[in-house]
RNA sequence: GGAGAGGUGGCCGAGCGGUUGAAGGCGCACGCUUGGAAAGCGUGUGUAGGCUAAUCCCCUACCGAGGGUUCGAAUCCCUCCCUCUCCGCCA
């Protein structure tokens, strides 16, 4: 959430920022400054109000215990209730307007980032290995999960539908390694502390990082319970400090995650339908950050180091590229991705989002610190994939695999697959 | 799910219709004291909003949340949420 005070002294800066984000992005602004006013002016005329009455009735105490008569008295403050009470609805009213307004405002682009529309105006920061050079036709995660029986999709659709699959044998133990390995890195290499959350959230956690109120259609709801199924770790894991005031010295506080993400894919008809590339249910490995705001542009930085480690250690050739303005989400300031590569579809997917979201889910979220003597001010969050694992599991059987339809394992991970060197081999 | 107890400032803990943002204690900060420290003494110590050049004043709100009664509510009434204990159920 953008703060209110800034937009009406700041007005047309950000305007202009907003407006790289795509034309008619700052529309909504032009409703708020109205109702603003209104609000404020109801405030001050209600709290004037608000200071006679108290006065008043401090006055009718007085004359009671001395046994005087305050009928007057009495009188003035019913007469006076009756206009605060239309002032206080006024300024409610107006507050919420307000809060509703802002509340589908996104966050502001950060100046560093690229223009653009979309992804196609997003820039390559930097390449990291190379393309594995494989003699024969790459196969697809599909055929190769199902050829050595690491996957089955058809029973998945049966007992859940599209868009499920169900990991098996050596493959269930892969996507295991996987999250396990990743989580091992990010803790004892990398400064993470594990958080294992739950997977319901209420509604105010959703609207702290940004889901609602303005993409419910994406989330899975309960019907008969006021939870969602958590569409990333990044919501329970920011707004575990939900309503907090942190104390300095403990900034940052660096968390990892396990956790599945759900996610209803509504819009995505069509769209990578084969495989575990768009699923309903995925696992994945967050990193999250509280910090100071003067730091967290230097705190992406690493944070977008600590996600590249995994793919480092484990040889996976990747680019990373900057979201241009119009490319970006919701709540992100500042957003760098990480592409592998995927040599059945001879071109980088996407495998993590690493965000700098300012004090925007902060302010949402009211997570704040303590700043020597002065006033609380918000913190700055940052989340990213450290990885999402179905993707990796897809990366490592694509890169990894052999003429003969076998895949290697890559060595980090041998120790979480009982040092297994090849998948596929006895078959 | 049933029965009961409870939610007050950083923490403990009073208050149970009137001038209480809230006694007292602990903690913390600063000062005095001291060779130094402890003890002791003194002062201060919440958040949000409004006003403002201002994190000075001043004003308003906040005692789990939201409503209500009243001239006036932390105190009375209603609804909801959360925590704890016991019972039931259960991985």
């Amino acid at each position: 959430m953008l703060d209110i005070k800034y937009i009406r002294e700041h007005l047309e800066t950000v305007k202009t920022r907003l407006e790289r984000r795509g034309q008619g992005t700052a529309d909504a602004l032009d409703g708020l400054l109205i109702p603003e006013e209104e609000r404020r002016r109801c405030l001050s005329e209600s709290e004037m109000l608000k200071n006679k009455k108290k006065k008043l009735s401090a006055e009718v105490g007085r004359l009671k215990q001395q046994g005087q008569e305050a009928t007057r008295e009495m009188e003035e403050v019913k007469t006076i209730n009756a206009t605060i009470k239309e002032l206080d609805d006024k300024s409610a009213a107006c507050e919420d307007q307000i809060l509703q307004t802002l509340l589908g405002i996104p966050n502001l682009p950060d100046d560093s980032i690229p223009d653009g529309a979309d992804e196609s105006a997003n820039q390559e920061v930097r390449l990291w290995g190379q393309k594995p050079e494989l003699s024969f036709a790459p196969k697809t995660h599909v055929e190769i999960g199902e050829k050595l029986g690491l996957l089955d999709f058809k029973r998945a659709a049966k007992i859940a539908g599209s868009r499920f699959a169900v990991y098996k044998g050596v493959g269930a133990e892969l996507l295991r390694g996987l999250i396990n390995f990743m989580i091992d890195v990010q803790t004892r290499e990398n400064g993470y502390q594990e958080l294992y959350p739950p997977f319901l959230v209420n509604k105010e956690s959703m609207q702290g990082t940004g889901q609602l109120p303005k993409f419910e259609e994406e989330l899975f709801k309960m019907r008969d319970d006021p939870y969602y199924l958590i569409p990333t770790a990044e919501v329970p894991v920011t707004n575990f400090h939900r309503d907090e005031v942190l104390k300095e010295e403990s900034l940052p506080i660096c968390y990892t995650a396990y956790t599945p993400c759900f996610r209803r894919e509504a819009g995505s008809y069509g769209k990578d339908t084969a495989g575990l590339i768009r699923q309903h249910q995925f696992d994945k490995v967050e990193l999250v950050k509280f910090v100071r705001p003067e730091q967290s542009d230097t705190e992406l930085e690493s944070l977008v180091q600590n996600a590249e480690s995994i793919l480092q250690k484990l040889g996976l050739h990747y680019r990373v590229v900057v979201l241009c303005a119009g490319d970006m989400g919701f709540s992100a300031a500042k957003t760098y991705d990480l592409e592998v590569w995927l040599p059945s579809q001879n071109t980088y997917r996407e495998i993590s989002s690493c965000s700098n979201f300012t004090d925007y889910q902060a302010r949402r979220a009211k997570i704040r610190y303590k700043k020597g003597d002065s006033k609380p001010e918000f913190v700055h969050t940052l989340n990213g994939s450290g990885l999402a694992a179905g993707r990796l599991f897809v990366a490592v059987l694509e890169n990894f695999q052999q003429k003969d339809g076998t895949v290697r394992v890559p060595e980090a991970l041998r120790p979480y697959l009982h040092g297994q060197e090849v998948i596929g081999k006895a078959h």
